[in-house]
DNA sequence: GAGTTTGAAACT
DNA sequence: CAGTTTCAAACTC
């Protein structure tokens, strides 16, 4: 924090390099802040390490996810156009890799960077060849007057522009881009130069340069050249005044400063709650910085589903939401992954290359980003848990979003509520990389889980969507109460459990208990997070599953969670099902209800009556209704076991299904996501199809262990134990996932209502030569199996 | 807002 | 594995 240290790097005084020719020469090519914003940048990890607490808060962890994700879809395309920025800059920071060592802050910084590099671009003449954007870009440079306070509005405006031209004119886009970074690489060589020269402030240049790598394979997306464009608006407004005030360095560094804050400004307000971080220093600022920063990883996220093709609607949409989610994100940020991965999902669906190559460049990203753990694991694993608690606790709000969803502002609403915890220790960390190296193996499976992420975080909202609607105008009063956000947001108000407990519904969805909880004795703050996460690692000894989303979903593929979303919703099933005796699965006891998904046979309820579809099916004929068999075979079992109205059920469960699909359920496309993500790792065996997905994965789940441990799979093991009959399918592919040696726990928490007599074993051979005959009662929700089968010829 | 009901989670 | 207790949400008044 101290100025002394800023002034020096690596014990060398900052004043000889700037006294040095090449200094100057660079600060007279680039408009913006040379080599000197380099070291800001790089004191910049020293006073962001106090806020690098923010990060311990799973909430910041997931903002910081989500951009992760976002850079590395972004990143193949940087990596054909940036490339050469990049090896410019490689040159500078040769330790790229090295870079990805650096503590969370230092990402952070390099985040920062990364928009400083953008806006040297954009400040760069605009080559002329770029007829489209140079009409937007002067525009943004125009607001770059460079007061912050700029930014923001201006910025917007000129998104928008943007945002219009942006299918016509990526390539466009793209040359312009190039041709800053052709002028900017002739500064960088210079700059390598130099460094050579200068050895220890080549080491903070590699900080930087690792920023700018990321920066640039971020910008280097078309949709990101948009964004850049922004980007570079709202970093500008900091950096030119910097560069215009002709401040001392350490007025420079002091604003850079702030942009670090302000990077974490969504962090920050996420860390609001927890950690009083050390951002007192420059509030005024700060705001308009972090609102900027805010827009800017919104502006990534947009852009990656720009990528995807929805690039205007979401765009535009996810500008505005961007303030506006300034003041509701608190904890979810792992929505606008879960946003991005609907997206993807659509893509998925209707496409084409362009899809793949965004999991592809997602892929590379993070195989780029060596810097890691940080980039990738965040990314994919953090969106599922967060939804799960956010699902249900936004669900209220789906209904709004749906269409939202496909216009691309979902992920506004979707950050707001539950923030989720990210992976936000260290350990977590270290458990996400494991995930990605595992996870690593497939792009394809990364989208997978991506997909997964949103899919969760979104199903489990919509399941409840409606269920909170319906939910008692008490509770409604309450969120309300606690303002905007606390609707979507979980809280607890627990008194004896600490907040570590199951019971305490924030430790449940795997984020930490934040102001609108009323508990007692919390321990389920970022202060306590080694006992967070310890008695997290209890639990899930316990129970592999425990964290797991509660509300599972079939899905068939991201088609679903595009199109038909809304309709498939009946796939979502309880994770182990209900044990009602009283409340007839009416209420928001039953947690099948409250997840907004039917009774299944592994539910345990007495005298059913979920108005989402009851065990017992309805007679189904096709294909898949003849796959379903195997499903049927264990209702069968099922409703002998209890025998609800059938006739009256089915007639209920059509209807209800139908009501799922379009309301609740559709809220589920976080349950797709799951599976795909398992089978995708399967997938090398098994296409990928559908299998059954956790409706709401907290964030932790995917986060911590199971994705490390390649335990994902262990899941799908336990839920198929708990699902036993249902799921054939899912299993198979669990199988070849997770081999029997993996088995974290046979020991599910289903376990007793798993064990099932009903089909005991769920011997998919076996049960599909008599689902012929079996096919009477058909679960009223898809079964996970059916999907599967459907996958599978 | 207090009290009751409910069912999951935790414990034995 | 079953039974019991604990817990906090959901619900009612």
């Amino acid at each position: 924090m101290d100025t002394p240290e800023r002034s020096k790097i690596g014990g060398t005084p900052l004043s000889k390099f700037e006294d040095s020719p090449v200094f100057n020469f660079i600060n007279s090519l680039s408009p913006i802040q040379p080599v000197k914003s380099v070291d800001s940048i790089h004191t910049e990890q020293s006073y962001l390490q106090p806020v690098s607490s923010i990060f311990t808060s799973p909430h910041a962890n997931l903002q910081r996810e989500s951009r992760f994700l976002i850079r590395n879809s972004l990143s193949e395309f940087s990596k054909d156009e940036s490339s050469s920025d990049n090896v410019n800059e490689s040159n500078l920071c040769t330790g790229v890799q090295n870079a990805v060592s650096l503590s969370r802050c230092t990402v952070i910084a390099q985040e920062n960077c990364s928009v400083i590099c953008s806006l040297n671009e954009a400040t760069v003449d605009p080559p002329d060849e770029c007829s489209i954007l140079p009409s937007n870009l002067p525009q943004s440079e125009q607001h770059d007057s460079g007061s912050p306070d700029h930014n923001t509005a201006p910025w917007y405006d000129i998104k928008m522009d943007v945002t219009l031209d942006i299918d016509r004119a990526p390539v466009e886009l793209v040359h312009f881009v190039q041709n800053g970074l052709d002028k900017r690489k002739s500064l960088l060589a210079s700059e390598s130069e130099f460094l050579e020269n200068y050895p220890l402030e080549q080491n903070k240049d590699e900080a930087v340069g690792c920023d700018w790598v990321n920066l640039i394979s971020d910008n280097a997306d078309v949709p990101l050249i948009f964004d850049s464009n922004n980007e570079s608006e709202v970093c500008r407004g900091p950096i030119e005044e910097l560069g215009d005030s002709s401040k001392p360095a350490q007025d420079l560094d002091n604003s850079q400063k702030t942009q670090p804050d302000e990077s974490f400004g969504p962090c920050v307000q996420n860390a609001a709650q927890d950690p009083p971080v050390n951002h007192s220093a420059e509030n005024g600022k700060e705001d308009e910085t972090a609102h900027t920063l805010q827009i800017l990883s919104g502006t990534c996220q947009n852009q990656v589903l720009l990528s995807n093709g929805t690039s205007d609607q979401i765009q535009s949409g996810h500008k505005v939401e961007s303030q506006q989610q300034r003041g509701i994100r608190r904890r979810c940020l792992v929505f606008d992954m879960a946003g991005i991965s609907k997206k993807n999902l659509q893509s998925n669906s209707n496409q084409h290359s362009s899809s793949s190559l965004l999991s592809n460049e997602k892929m590379a990203s993070d195989d780029k980003c060596s810097t890691p753990g940080t980039s990738q694991a965040p990314c994919v694993l953090p969106g599922i848990g967060l939804h799960l608690n956010t699902l249900a606790t936004t669900s209220k709000e789906r209904p709004v979003t749906q269409e939202m969803l496909a216009s691309g502002k979902e992920l506004i609403s979707m950050p707001c509520p539950v923030g989720p915890f990210g992976p936000t220790t260290s350990g977590w960390k270290g458990k996400s990389l494991a995930v990605e190296k595992d996870v690593s193996p497939t792009e394809n499976e990364v989208q997978n889980l991506q997909i997964m992420h949103n899919d969760a975080s979104q199903a489990p909202a919509l399941g409840n969507g409606e269920e909170l609607n319906q939910v008692s105008p008490k509770k409604k009063r309450r969120k309300s109460e606690h303002g905007g956000e606390s609707e979507a947001c979980k809280r607890c108000n627990c008194k004896k459990s600490k907040c570590l407990k199951l019971y305490c519904e924030c430790f449940a969805a795997g984020v930490y208990c934040s102001e609108p909880c009323s508990c007692q004795g919390c321990f389920n703050k970022p202060i306590h997070e080694e006992t967070v996460l310890a008695t997290r690692k209890q639990i899930e000894s316990r129970n592999p599953l425990a964290f797991a989303p509660k509300v599972i979903r079939t899905s068939e593929t991201g088609q679903e969670m595009g199109e038909d979303a809304n309709k498939t919703p009946a796939s979502a099933r309880h994770k182990r099902g209900c044990n009602c005796k009283k409340s007839s699965c009416l209420k928001k006891y039953c947690e099948c209800y409250q997840g907004g998904v039917g009774c299944s046979i592994s539910c345990r309820c007495e005298g059913c009556k979920n108005a989402f579809g009851r065990k017992e099916g309805i007679v189904l004929i096709g294909a898949e209704e003849i796959e379903q068999g195997e499903h049927e075979t264990d209702h069968c079992e099922r409703e002998k076991d209890k025998p609800d109205d059938d006739g009256q059920q089915h007639a209920t469960v059509q209807i209800d299904e139908n009501h799922s699909s379009e309301g609740l359920l559709s809220v589920t496309p976080l349950q797709t996501c799951r599976p795909s993500v398992k089978l995708s790792f399967c997938s090398s065996a098994k296409p990928p199809r559908s299998s059954t997905l956790p409706v709401g994965f907290s964030p932790w789940l995917y986060t911590s262990q199971h994705f490390q441990k390649s335990e994902i799979l262990p899941q799908h093991k336990l839920e198929k134990h708990v699902n036993t009959a249902l799921e054939d399918d899912t299993p198979d592919v669990l199988r070849c996932d997770a081999p029997p040696s993996n088995g974290v726990k046979t020991t599910s928490p289903n376990r007793k209502r798993v064990s099932p007599p009903h089909n005991g074993i769920g011997l998919l051979p076996s049960r599909k030569g008599g689902r012929k005959v079996i096919l009477k009662s058909i679960p009223s929700f898809p079964s996970l199996t059916g999907d599967a089968s459907e996958d599978y010829p």
